[in-house]
DNA sequence: CTGAAAGCGCTTACAG
DNA sequence: CTGAAAGCGCTTACAG
């Protein structure tokens, strides 16, 4: 009568209510606070209650109060990529700390989806058995989203926020503005007299990658600048470089911090000094900052506050009373921009 | 009728079965491959069913699941220090990085406890609304767990599993072998002549810096040497260095790479040549080794590995059929040795 | 072979 | 002020 196949019988409410001589929806009604309102109950039971409660440790199952209805503060984690395996690390780790940290303090637990399974390099969200819904809502985090899944998901009902900029209608998102950073960076490298200049994109950029070339070509938009896009995967520097001799810019804007380093590795190699042969601007920055990374002049997207921020976006949009406006769903936070040491006035020939 | 507050109303195994005109039973049995020993579903029926399961992308609700009492493949991780912040992050993101694949593989999702709130420096693994029940099984991750809090645990009936050994008994764990590691290393030294040593221990070692000191002692033991226990919290190099000063060893051993790193500026700012005048041995290797680092003789802790055999661990304990001999329950795993170029043979004096 | 029913542990109207 | 009861969506004996 007392046994079970699962732990040694855990406590439960209705054992509290033998214990403290009340009913069990007593108890529940204690530990929820709700015993204001219509049910009042006297202090001294309450008490009693509360007495019982502290001395069992007792909490109550999260399952069953999520089955009956009430949010149980876990927010939802997917990474389209795995997360931790050093190549993204870069990526995701600044992100998962501002999200940690606003999830600690919102006292959220993270519910990470390792379990979907990876087809072709990228998570699969809707797999048997996902436990999507055990979640209040889902943070989407990850370079390239399938906008038909996006639009799956709130069809659903599904609460979610997307980290980075979306071109899918209706997803929530907290994004970075890529595109006004990048036309200004763009804009003092005209200033200072480039007209020619090389953008070496990344390949797999989505969103954002979209924004900063439009961020780029809005800036060189009727000047009289000789450009070319060249995208990399990054897998064959030795190739880009030959472009970027090829070309011969004054100006070399590199999408992604890796592919800089290496690019004026090989420049210095070929004895091509940065930046007086050739200025170099990064549209990123390496995550983990080691003493002796070149200081690229640079873009410095804040990734832990936009982490940050898309929990606590979430967690509004989850809330009863403080739901955000419509205009708030879907924002754009500022990009800072490093003063580096790479980005100088181009070398006058005659 | 149809109204619901949650999502727009959604789908459950009631309606699957009337989609597919049979009985929400039968969609259970179906889902869940029950459908043989005793209950025999025609193939016609299941196919049926199948297909409506399909169509609409069903998934059972886990909340649901887990309160019938089936695992719902959810294994909990509780970081007893915030676990992406930078200073964490070497310590934390490798076992991560091994804990994340494994958790892939057994089709398992990793549900973080941020939600515990931090007191002096430390999460509080039972706080109200823990979530702890949610997991089938949880792996705890920190230098320091309280052996009070561990024996709640495992007598509440949790199923856990502590990275890294632990004094505590009853408890589960994967751990890593540093007595031996550091013991042999340290015989290497003495090996080579030196016979004045100062270790440099963490202070906030907990067991594994235990082990460590006590392979440490175990290679000295017997031996003429000269030795010094000096430990360090990391903060004050300065301190730290002119106690090394005047010690004077030809070896000093330090148990914090990051100290490790300090130390050997602080050196060489003092026109002393490590190995030369002072050879050093680190036990501990940094998680992201970037290429200016010094190469430190040392040992390098198979951390990722760490965390992948915590999980499968964890996964055997919580099964049926596959469970752990007593003797797998508490293991140790090899910890490699890097031959740097920090240690030689100490200069002879007269 | 399949359906009706109990039970998992909670929350929350609804009666007393 | 408090208790009895319904219901959340599942799983799994137990009857037909």
């Amino acid at each position: 009568m007392t046994t079970s196949k699962t732990s040694p019988r855990r406590i439960t409410q209705r054992r509290i209510a033998e214990l403290a001589g009340v009913s069990q929806a007593t108890v529940s009604l204690v530990l929820n606070d709700k015993a204001d309102g219509a049910a009042r109950i006297p202090e001294e039971t309450r008490d009693r209650v509360l007495k019982v409660l502290k001395e069992t440790g007792y909490v109550a199952d999260p399952a069953a109060r999520r089955l009956a209805g009430v949010g149980n503060k876990i927010i939802g984690v997917f990474t389209y990529e795995p997360a931790f395996p050093t190549e993204s690390l870069d990526f995701y780790t600044p992100l998962l700390s501002g999200i940690e940290a606003e999830a600690e303090e919102l006292g959220c637990d993270l519910l990470i989806f390792t379990s979907a399974p990876v087809v072709e390099g990228t998570r699969q969200l809707f797999h048997q058995h996902n436990r999507l819904r055990l979640a209040d809502g889902v943070l989407l985090l990850g370079r390239e989203m399938d906008a038909d899944e996006l639009a799956t998901l709130v069809r659903d009902g599904y609460r979610v926020v997307a980290v980075g900029r979306r071109d899918a209608p209706d997803i929530p998102y907290v994004g970075i503005d890529y595109a006004s950073a990048t036309e200004a960076l763009l804009r003092r490298a005209l200033e200072l007299g480039h007209r020619r200049i090389m953008f070496l994109t990344d390949a797999r950029g989505g969103e954002s990658g979209a924004d900063r070339l439009r961020g780029y070509e809005r800036a060189l938009d009727g000047e009289s600048v000789q450009s070319v896009v060249h995208p990399t995967d990054g897998g064959r520097i030795g190739a880009d470089w030959l472009a970027v001799r090829e070309f011969a810019p004054t100006l070399l804007v590199v999408e992604s911090p890796s592919v800089g380093a290496a690019i004026r590795d090989q420049a210095i190699a070929d004895g091509i000094d940065v930046p007086t042969a050739l200025s170099m601007i990064v549209l990123g920055s390496p995550s983990r900052v080691s003493e002796n990374d070149v200081d690229f002049t640079r873009l410095a997207p804040p990734r832990a506050e936009l982490g940050g921020l898309a929990v606590s976006l979430l967690s509004r949009i989850l809330s009863d009373d403080d739901e955000p406006a419509e205009s708030e769903l879907r924002t754009l936070i500022d990009c800072a921009i490093v003063d580096g040491s790479t980005l100088v006035a181009p070398e006058v020939h005659a």
